[in-house]
DNA sequence: ACCAATGCTTTTTTT
DNA sequence: AAGCATTGGT
């Protein structure tokens, strides 16, 4: 039946919240400029807690009220949870609309478009992905085949050969280039490590899986190669939106600028001063140059901060002021009031973390809940004594960064037989799988798991089979070996597994037929035990097996340890890596072992440039403050550290002591007695203070032992 | 030839 | 805690 097309005129679509200037309200002159200028590209420069994010927040919320549809805006942030958080906020200040707005990272908005369009550029249905770990076993594995010989002993290892990978496709720089300028030692072989990425990359395209790097590297291709499909997103994504813009590296400012072509409305938001990811090839130049790539660029600073109190931006200005910015702001505030931020000397990480413990229960008796603390740290192990702590004094945790529980063996295991079941041909699962069974060792298993890749390739045979066919066909060729029962035992589950939707479903099956695998190979299962529920709680949220799959390893949870008493609690302490903290804050932050050789990290010294991404690390951490911040700094034992093992760093982190130089009055010093007692706020001036500020002649960057002494 | 158990080393940060 | 290299056992 057709339908008659009949026009309303003077009628725009009714906004469940009738046009009004509720969007720019409660904003100041800056952020209303961001919000309402939607047109074209535009750059904001946003200082530490200056509001970015409630920025964004009405800026949708003005787009749609505006008429703009919600499913052409796309909002691209550093984690899926970020977007999700933001169109939450964004719902509340404008209407439920606001939900239909696409979100999420670059590479999980890679993966939805090339779920959809990527047989255009020769992926089978349900490719895989291969995280990290995965990536470096397929190139150890492509490693061998070329023959780097064992008397290679200086040939690069598979983890260096996927970050070489890795910053060549990020960085957009030939191997060469970066092996001369990153890895001079490995210059000689830089054609052959060439050739082992030619090799690697074929590979996976035989098995039909990619890794993060080619999530964007093929969604770029898809975007230069299919003009049409290229013009279709660009109309249909007409608003495009990227957060933490600091933190991209050329491959993706170049997928941006496609995406959004000539004309296009785009606005990124960022700060130089918080970019902590140029060890993954992100490039400040997206940033600095986006005027040479949008001419007609509007720009706009947004430096009052609304999160923290004066004395604390007083001392995070002045660790920042030592390193050169392009776009300067010196944050201000108008929130007056708070104490300084204290700073604690103590002998060792124990007293350190009694001293966290006791701070933490004292300000949580005063009415502050668990969930307004964090703790923060520079690499994941930092806390572990912290950890044991908080378990003992009965405070229940949440952990974020460092290890993640998706990176445990167990879980590893559960998910192989998840991916086979998405991804057929995944080798890398394959041979994790096959592994699993007595007296199958490495090399049958790495057989089979090549007799199965070929037998998934396409055009294997005329007829089209099924692929539990195939893998049957494979595994009776292995029947009558000591495993041949269990491995057809095994193809008869898959195929059951394979027609189940529901992941929930699958993996209760799947940890049936586990179990028993576990307990063998396990011996501290109870520890491992807990992982299994989160992951059925996990799965139940996906509608099925692939999507469960892929969004797990593109996005994981970043959660890596819930502590014992949590499990039923909702007023949670935070523990966080600072690169985990990122864009989050609390009322009270403490900082862990700020002591040089920590922060800035060991491996950091020597280079200009890591060195000054740790600083600006302090300075993310610091600012994620905005009512007290405690600096600790315990003396700690460089343990297994490659450089000069059972060395005892006693020296507070440089930045620290940089940013006193000029005012030593930014904070105030607290000495702990012994007694397990602490003393009330003591104020030392530090002029007067003795060893640990004391400012001693340094020698050249290039010969880190000497500092820490 | 292949498997499996044992002991030594390594650990930044993450999509 | 997990990966590696070595070695002993089948």
């Amino acid at each position: 039946m057709e339908i008659k097309k009949y026009t309303l005129k003077g009628y725009t679509p009714n906004p469940e919240k009738p046009l009004t200037k509720a969007h720019v309200d409660g904003l100041n002159p800056a952020q209303v400029q961001a919000v309402t200028t939607t047109e074209g590209p535009v750059l904001v420069i946003a200082g530490a807690g200056s509001g970015k994010t409630k920025t964004l927040v009405h800026r949708v919320a003005h787009l749609i009220d505006k008429g703009v549809s919600p499913s052409s805006i796309l909002l691209m942030t550093f984690t899926r949870k970020s977007a999700q958080n933001m169109l939450r906020r964004a719902s509340l200040v404008g209407d439920r609309r606001s939900e239909a707005v696409v979100g999420g990272t670059f590479h999980s908005f890679a993966n939805t478009i090339l779920r959809q369009e990527g047989h255009r550029l020769g992926y089978r249905d349900g490719f895989g992905i291969l995280d990290k770990s995965d990536a470096e076993e397929l190139i150890a594995g492509v490693r061998a085949d070329m023959g780097a010989q064992k008397s290679d002993k200086r040939f690069p290892q598979k983890g260096t050969l996927a970050d070489i990978f890795g910053k060549h496709v990020n960085m957009g720089q030939s191997i060469d280039h970066i092996v001369g300028r990153e890895y001079p030692q490995f210059s000689e072989f830089s054609d052959k490590i060439y050739r082992i990425f030619e090799a690697y990359r074929a590979t996976k395209h035989r098995l039909n899986v990619l890794d993060y790097d080619d999530l964007l590297t093929e969604l770029q291709r898809l975007l230069m190669t299919e003009s049409e499909i290229c013009l279709r997103l660009r109309q249909r994504f007409a608003y495009v939106m990227v957060d933490e813009y600091q933190d991209t590296n050329a491959l993706q400012a170049d997928i941006v600028e496609r995406l959004v072509g000539p004309g296009g409305n785009i606005m990124v938001v960022g700060d130089d001063a918080q970019s902590i990811y140029a060890f993954r090839g992100a490039d400040i130049r997206n940033m600095t140059g986006f005027h040479e790539r949008f001419p007609d660029a509007v720009r706009i600073t947004l430096s009052e901060n609304y999160r923290s109190y004066q004395p604390i931006l007083n001392l995070t200005n002045a660790v920042i002021a030592r390193s050169r910015e392009t776009f300067d702001k010196e944050l201000f505030t108008s929130r007056s009031g708070g104490s300084l931020p204290v700073f604690v000397d103590m002998s060792d990480v124990y007293m350190q973390s009694a001293f966290v413990v006791q701070r933490i229960q004292e300000l949580h008796e005063d009415g502050i809940p668990l969930s307004e603390m964090a703790v923060l740290f520079r690499s994941g192990f930092h806390s572990n004594d912290v950890e044991l702590a908080l378990y003992a004094a009965g405070l229940p945790f949440q952990k974020f960064g460092g290890f993640k529980f998706i990176e445990s063996a167990h879980v590893k295991d559960v998910m192989a037989f998840l991916r086979l079941l998405q991804n057929p041909s995944d080798s890398v699962s394959w041979n994790r799988v096959l592994m699993m069974f007595e007296g199958l060792g490495q090399k049958t298993a790495s057989d089979i798991a090549i007799q199965l890749v070929a037998a998934f390739q396409p055009a294997t045979s005329m007829m089209p089979e099924s692929d539990e066919d195939r893998i049957y066909a494979v595994f009776f060729r292995f029947a009558s070996r000591r495993f041949g029962t269990a491995l057809l035992a095994l193809a008869t589950r898959m195929s059951t597994w394979g027609k189940i939707e529901n992941p929930g479903v699958v993996l209760a099956e799947l940890l049936v037929y586990f179990r028993p695998i576990f307990e063998k190979r396990y011996d501290d299962t109870k520890r491992r035990e807990p992982d299994f529920d989160t992951l059925m709680h996990l799965a139940a949220k996906h509608a099925d097996v692939s999507t469960f799959v892929s969004e797990l390893l593109i996005d994981p949870p970043q959660l890596s340890h819930v502590g014992a008493e949590a499990g039923g609690e909702s007023d949670l302490l935070t523990l966080s890596t600072i690169h985990s903290a990122k864009g989050l804050e609390w009322k009270v932050v403490f900082i862990l072992s700020l002591v040089d050789g920590y922060l800035p990290s060991f491996q950091a010294m020597g280079d200009m440039r890591q060195l000054e991404e740790e600083r600006r690390l302090l300075y993310v951490a610091m600012t994620r403050a905005s009512e007290q911040l405690y600096l600790l700094k315990p003396n700690v034992e460089a343990g297994w550290g490659q450089r000069v093992p059972g060395m005892m760093m006693s020296r507070p982190s440089r930045f620290l002591m940089e940013a006193l130089l000029e005012n030593s009055g930014l904070l105030e010093r607290w000495s702990l007695t012994p007694e397990t007692e602490m003393l009330s706020p003591d104020f030392i001036d530090i002029e007067a203070a003795s060893d640990p500020f004391e400012i001693s002649e340094r020698g050249d960057r290039s010969k880190p032992k000497r500092y820490g002494f």
